[in-house]
DNA sequence: TCTTATGCATAAGAAAATTATGTATATTAG
DNA sequence: CTAATATACATAATTTTCTTATGCATAAGA
């Protein structure tokens, strides 16, 4: 993987707008969107997922429907009222990071 | 600091570019580079910035070179032919990793 | 039938920060 | 004159956040 020490600190943001947009979304299915939102540039392990996924959800921002389909298991996860709140937050606070880290490596990029 | 949690893994090639624009820098130097370039948004500490110095120059990237100014201390660093290769790539491997997290969380943004 | 895909999970270890110190000199403000 | 701030380096303890390696189980495709 050409990224694999990059993303740290942002794989909770990015799961947080993730569910914001779509609603509801399970673990796996996570990974598949990112995967394809990035075109395979960002792939996020399993074993980033599942502990942050299971750590948003103890700090109340995120909230578990269990499902079966095909007798598979899924664990849908949405946003709380508080998730909904804080992902304003460090959403906002991700861009500023972004747009900080153009500034230091390409001043020319601008953004529209 | 706002985003204190939020630039892992991409200290060591904002150090890299740096010194590859600005010739050589010392350590302090490097920390109100930084933050001058962000208007304050990323503060470099000097828990990170000292170890980060010491570990890319152990890996041949950096050289040394001691000055004394007004009677205080100060190491400038500057790339080795080595480190001008890496810079190269690992720029690139950070501008394609900010344009996937654009991709993520906010795809309207487009780079000219 | 074997591999790949789907779907969850956790444990061990590594990487890369933060936080808290420590040392020392120079400058500025009260 | 003296206390605080700025300059300049450094490291140790701890925490956060990943990677890597497993493990289990079902479904689909070659």
């Amino acid at each position: 993987m050409a990224n694999s020490k990059l993303y740290k600190g942002s794989l909770n943001t990015i799961i947080l707008k993730l569910l914001d947009e779509q609603g509801k979304m399970y673990g796996y299915e996570i990974t598949q969107k990112v995967k394809a939102l990035t075109k395979g540039e960002l792939k996020i392990t399993e074993g980033a997922l599942y502990p942050a996924l299971h750590k948003l959800e103890a700090e109340g921002l995120l909230e578990v429907e269990v499902a079966k389909v095909d007798n598979r298991l899924r664990k849908y996860y949405k946003l709380t009222e508080q998730g909904e709140k804080e992902t304003v937050n460090r959403l906002a606070e991700l861009e500023d990071f972004i747009r900080s880290m153009q500034q230091l490596v390409n001043p020319k990029w601008s953004i529209s």
